[in-house]
DNA sequence: CTTGCACCTCACGTCAACGTCAGGTCGTAC
DNA sequence: GTACGACCTGACGTTGACGTGAGGTGCAAG
């Protein structure tokens, strides 16, 4: 599978996609005229790698726990980084539901208003 | 009230707060020295950008709804902008609920594997 | 009056995850 | 053999929310 199609099934560019690879969060196979050839298992690979931003990890931190997300094997230091991702995001959850309810809020009140208006 | 002292309790640094300034997020009286001089309801001021921004909306969305929000009165606009952040955010933390119930996924994974190397 | 910390205004630097453009190559269909 | 879209490698540009000096001023204390 060439570049452009796997960007296309997955969503992200064909410049994300190169990023990733220099970043070492993907490999690529060549073919004799130097083109990225992926295997189909690349398609969940990129995916996972996109959850993982999604949930506001960095690359660095991507490329430290990618091993072990995809094995199961970890080091206790791994571990520990693991435990303090998922608190963070854990954490920024919190945060949002604050956000959301005070918006919430200020959304109940502007309505309110212009109903007294009507 | 100084901004370094604005910028200690509100637990932001002295530049974010000038930086909101230039931004409009945020106004200031002067002394007759030029130095800022904040009223106490600043500091709400400064905590309500902070969870805005927490929430990821971005200075100009910031400066577009904050004066509905301490207010409580919106243009239908305005109001649309709120209802589409607010579902932004929803949409965000189902998206971090999905990656941290991943990771957690992985550290039992993990965990059990070195249970049973014990 | 001078020490010295807090404050001021530019204005360039940073960092991540790409976007974008330049200039050249691959591959396949006609 | 040529047309042409997909691909390649640099390498510079972008964006947001500040960080970080540089060089100068405000102001309360001794």
């Amino acid at each position: 599978m060439r570049i452009g199609q796997l960007a296309r099934r997955s969503g992200v560019s064909v410049r994300a996609l190169r990023y990733y690879e220099e970043q070492r969060l993907l490999e690529s196979a060549r073919t004799p005229g130097g083109q990225r050839d992926y295997p189909d298992e690349a398609l969940e690979r990129v995916q996972l790698i996109q959850d993982l931003f999604a949930a506001g990890l960095s690359s660095r931190t991507v490329v430290e726990l990618l091993p072990c997300v995809s094995t199961g094997v970890a080091t206790p230091a791994m571990l520990d980084q693991l435990i303090t991702e998922r608190d963070r995001i854990a954490a920024r959850i919190r945060d949002l539901n604050r956000a959301r309810t005070k918006l919430g809020r200020v959304i109940e009140n502007v309505t309110a208003a212009s109903v007294v208006q009507d």
